[in-house]
RNA sequence: GCGGCUAUAGUUCAGUGGCAGAACGCCGCUCUGUGGCAGCGGAUGUCGUGGGUUCGACCCCCACUAGCCGCCCCA
C-alpha cells in the first residue's frame, strides 16, 4: 500500500475557455506566416507598430461603435484600481481589433504633423469574449496594417485602396493560399448611409413582416444587417432591396471607380459584393473580405478591412482619413493545414492509381521531425563519465552554428541510436576512446556510412 | 447568449448494467561500443466533474464544466 493512491483530487488547471497552447509543431508554420507577412509588407514600405493589448474602454466605445456586438457584448472589460482617493476608477478592456489603438497611438504620438503618409503594419493577440467555434477563439490573432494620414498626404487617394488589395492578394499568392475570393463593396461616405438607410427602411416596412425574426429584429435596429443575412427563405427579397451602390454620392462613386480601375491594371480579380456590410462603425466607402472555401466551415472570411476617413475624428483626434485590414491569422493557419491534408489526400489516391510511392512529401520527409527541421547531430556519452566531454563538444559545435543535442551517459547505446536517428542526421559517439584522443565516430543514418574523424574535420564535415 | 453532438491510456478510438480494451507511441528484455526490423514482456487510466437510480454504473437519469459543429456576429 503506497500513500501516492490517497493524494487528494485536484481540479486539473486548464486554459481558459477560447484560449489555447501553440507547441513546438505547431509554431514554425505561424512563424513562416508572420516572416512572410513582415517581409512583404516591408516592400511595400510598411513599418511595425506595436500598441498596448489593453486599452480605455472609452476608446473602443467611441472608436468601434457602442452599438456594435463587438462594444456591446463581447469584450473583457474590468475596473481599474483607483490607487488613491483623488483618483478615479478606470474601466479598461482587453482590445478587441487593433485598428482603434494604432489611431489612437497616431493621434498621441502627432504623426499626423510629420505630413508624412503613415504606413503601419501589427502582429498580434486580440480578445472577444464570444463562444468559441471553428476559426474563432476568444484570444485570436491577426496581422493588421493600416495607412493613414492627413489629407495632404494622399491618404485618401483611391491608389491606396488598391494597393493594399494588391498587396494582400500578393500575400495570400506568396503563402500558397488558393482559391481566396475577394469580395468587394462601397458603403460611400457616412452623408451617403444616412440617405441609404433611410431607402432601406423604406423598402423593409411593406415586407418586413415577411422575413425571419433576425431580420425583423435588424430591420428595425440596424437595416444594413439585414443584407449580411443567411437566412435563405429571405435571400430573394433581400436580393430586391435597394442597393447601395444607386445611394454613392458622386464622390464616392468616383473614389470606388478608381479602386476598380486600379484592381483591373493589377490583374487583381474581385467580386462586386453589395451586400457586403462590416460590423464595424468606422468603416466608409470601401470594404472588403477575402474568403476561402477550405478549412473554415461556415467562419469563412479569411480578412477583412475597409477604409476609415472619420475615425481619427471620431476619437478627438485631426481629420486623418486611413484604410485597413485585419488577417485572422489563427483561420489563416487553418486554411493552410486543410490545404496541406487535401494535398495529402490527393497524393495519396495518385500514388495509389499510378501504383507508386513517391514518398511522403514535405515536412513528413526524412529531414524533419515535428514540423521542424533534424539537427545536424545527436551527440551520445557512452558512460556519464564522458557526459562533460560530450556538453563541451556540443558548446563548440552549437558556437559554430550547429544545431546539436546532447544524450545522457546513462542512455543504453540502443535508445541512443533510437533517439538519434529520430532528431538528428547524424550520431557522434563519445567513449572513453574518443575523449582520450580526440578522433572522433560519426554515424551518418542517411547512408549508414560511419567514419573517424580529428575534431577540425568534425566541423567541416557537418557544416557540409 | 441560443441549439445539436461529444468527453474512456500520451494519441486516435472501440466497448458492455457485473474483471478496463485495441492500434500507434512509451518503457524493458532478447542485444553492456552500433539503432531502424523482428520477437517477448510491461505500465498505460480518479472511464471530464458532481449528484441520482440500482444489489452493482464507464454504461441509465440530472446538473455542471470543457471541446467540436452551427446560430448570432466577426478575423
Amino acid at each position: 500500500m503506497t500513500e501516492s493512491k490517497k493524494t487528494p483530487a485536484r481540479p486539473t488547471l486548464k486554459a481558459v475557455r477560447g484560449t489555447r497552447d501553440l507547441l513546438p509543431d505547431q509554431t514554425p508554420l505561424w512563424n513562416h506566416v508572420e516572416a512572410t507577412a513582415r517581409a512583404l509588407f516591408a516592400r511595400y514600405g510598411f513599418g511595425e507598430i506595436r500598441t498596448p493589448i489593453f486599452e480605455t474602454t472609452e476608446l473602443f466605445a467611441r472608436g468601434v461603435g457602442e452599438e456594435t456586438d463587438i462594444v456591446s457584448k463581447e469584450m473583457f472589460t474590468w475596473e481599474d484600481r483607483a490607487r488613491a482617493a483623488s483618483e478615479k476608477a478606470q474601466s479598461l478592456t482587453l482590445r478587441p481589433e487593433s485598428t482603434a489603438g494604432v489611431v489612437r497611438a497616431y493621434i498621441e504620438h502627432k504623426l499626423g504633423e510629420t505630413g508624412q503618409l503613415q504606413k503601419l503594419y501589427y502582429i498580434g493577440p486580440q480578445f472577444r469574449r464570444e463562444r468559441p467555434q471553428r476559426g474563432r477563439y476568444r484570444q485570436f490573432w491577426q496581422i493588421g496594417a493600416e495607412v493613414i494620414g492627413p489629407q495632404s498626404s494622399g491618404s485618401e487617394s483611391p491608389l491606396r485602396d488598391a494597393e493594399i488589395l494588391e498587396m494582400l492578394a500578393s500575400f495570400l499568392d506568396e503563402l500558397g493560399i488558393r482559391d481566396w475570393r475577394l469580395e468587394l463593396n462601397s458603403v460611400g461616405s457616412s452623408e451617403d448611409r444616412v440617405r441609404y438607410n433611410a431607402a432601406l427602411r423604406e423598402a423593409l416596412q411593406p415586407v418586413k413582416h415577411l422575413l425571419c425574426e433576425d431580420n425583423q429584429r435588424r430591420a428595425e435596429t440596424n437595416p444594413l444587417r439585414v443584407l449580411d443575412s443567411k437566412d435563405e427563405a429571405d435571400q430573394d427579397l433581400i436580393n430586391a432591396l435597394p442597393k447601395i451602390a444607386d445611394y454613392l454620392g458622386p464622390e464616392s462613386a468616383a473614389h470606388f471607380a478608381q479602386v476598380l480601375a486600379a484592381l483591373d491594371a493589377c490583374g487583381v480579380p474581385y467580386n462586386l459584393n453589395p451586400r457586403l456590410v462590416r460590423g464595424l462603425d468606422y468603416y466608409t466607402r470601401t470594404t472588403f473580405e477575402f474568403t476561402v472555401t477550405t478549412g473554415l466551415g461556415t467562419q469563412n472570411a479569411l480578412l477583412g478591412g475597409g477604409r476609415y476617413d472619420g475615425l481619427s475624428e471620431m476619437l478627438g483626434g485631426p481629420k486623418a482619413p486611413g484604410i485597413g485590414f485585419a488577417i485572422g491569422e489563427d483561420r489563416l493557419i487553418l486554411t493552410l493545414q486543410a490545404q496541406a491534408e487535401a494535398d495529402a489526400a490527393a497524393a495519396q489516391v495518385s500514388s495509389q492509381n499510378t501504383g507508386e510511392n513517391p514518398g511522403a512529401p514535405g515536412p513528413a520527409s526524412g529531414t524533419w521531425v515535428n514540423g521542424r527541421p533534424k539537427l545536424d547531430a545527436y551527440i551520445t556519452p557512452l558512460g556519464v563519465a564522458q557526459n562533460p566531454a560530450a556538453l563541451a563538444l556540443a558548446r563548440e559545435l552549437r558556437a559554430a552554428g550547429l544545431t546539436v543535442e546532447v544524450g545522457d551517459g546513462t542512455f543504453k547505446l540502443r535508445k541512443s541510436f533510437d533517439i538519434a536517428d529520430t532528431l538528428a542526421r547524424h550520431i557522434i559517439l563519445l567513449g572513453e576512446d574518443e575523449v582520450s584522443t580526440n578522433i572522433y565516430t560519426l554515424k551518418t543514418f542517411s547512408t549508414g556510412e560511419q567514419i573517424k574523424l580529428p575534431r577540425t574535420e568534425l566541423f567541416k564535415h557537418l557544416a557540409s
